[in-house]
DNA sequence: TCATGTGAACATATTCACAGCT
DNA sequence: AGCTGTGAATATGTTCACATGA
């Protein structure tokens, strides 16, 4: 369910503004959905809500955080401390709220030593060890596309099953490893295509139209 | 469709290859779907193969960048010029290819003039003249979470109706307006969540069954 | 009375399997 | 003979609308 970090982080904001309890109604619209949908998708948790009454901010958020696996720690290393990656490694969602970045490698050894949100970048070579030592399970790959299959290649060896893809690449994976990839300029096409529609929908515009 | 810019990219690296002609089977391995559903996908911009031969490389690439608006210039302005912003602005994928990033704006004035990837930042306050000058239909939320809301509605105002989201904040923007988010900490959790249930699936791990 | 939880209706997406064209 | 393009079958996801329980 890719819907529940997005309760959760309504739920969040709803917590932040001192909101104990909150109806199907109010969670859907600070997520964004329909309330009939998010009442589907919590049943699909459990029965947390209190008929007549709603849900309860605090304990719904625990729930959630729970069926997601947020209640334990995920150590997570980067691959490629380029731009992106260096921008990751800053970024506070990554390391707060059950995430713990453990290590940043790079292929590059004159950027070994440097320092990036306070860890030095290492070697691509020690994955192994790192992996093994800090029972690493998610691995994020920010290199350029030419690198990422080689990379995520010695990531599954290493006994990492789950990878967090930035490359401009298709990576093919053994059974049992999941990839979710998140390609930047796909989202800008996606948008162009919309734009393109609006354009040619505009009244004035010139168009063929059967 | 969102995955017209997988079909291209797919396409581009045969093109590298220097493949002039392919089966939907092959674009399909390459693009990491099934064959059925890239032939039903293309089916709907055209009739662009050939029955017992396949698809021509080039003309497809061509058709399908046509299709998503590519073969037009699309300026975008990006703001919030942080860790994230500084990658975007250094993202070769968003320069290429039809994108086209003309103002970098924050509202931290400590950093106006700065350099980044050869732009000078510049005021937040100068996005309606520069989405007016060069029609800026796109625009990239890259501040904190609070600020977003607020670039957002201003974008809508200056006349952008695309906007690519990275700050972890739901937007409401008015009918028309296009919003794709980007959550790099819903990607992580949804990654633990399928971790943590391929955890708890191995065998010699304790888990009560009914 | 009020809002959850859910079966049933609807809509969309995927896959199959093959007719039709080269 | 081989591969596309597509109707039909299946699967998945969403919304409606209301019975159920606080």
């Amino acid at each position: 369910m890719a819907r529940l970090p997005v309760y959760l982080r309504a739920l969040n904001s709803l917590l932040d503004a001192d909101i104990a309890t909150c109806s199907s109604e109010e969670l859907a619209t600070a997520a964004g959905v329909n309330s009939a949908k998010l009442r589907k998708d919590l049943s699909h948790l459990g029965s947390y809500g209190t008929r007549g009454v709603g849900y309860d901010v605090e304990y719904l958020r625990y729930q959630i955080s729970r069926e997601i696996g947020l209640t334990q720690d995920w150590p997570v290393v980067i691959v490629g401390i380029g731009n992106l990656g260096h921008a990751l490694a800053n970024y506070s969602g990554f390391s707060s709220r059950g995430f713990r970045t453990v290590a940043l490698l790079d292929a590059d050894n004159r950027r070994h030593g440097d320092l990036v949100a306070g860890m030095k970048i290492r070697s691509f070579g020690e994955l192994n060890a790192i992996v093994r030592e800090h029972g690493v399970a998610i691995g994020v790959i920010a290199t350029p596309a030419a690198s990422a299959q080689s990379v995520a290649d010695q990531m599954v060896s290493a006994g990492i099953r789950s990878i967090l893809n930035f490359a401009p690449a298709v990576l093919s994976v053994p059974e049992g490893v999941d990839v979710r990839m998140v390609d930047l300029s796909s989202e800008l096409q996606i948008l162009a295509y919309h734009e393109q529609r609006k354009s040619a929908a505009r009244p004035g515009d010139a168009e063929v139209v059967a």
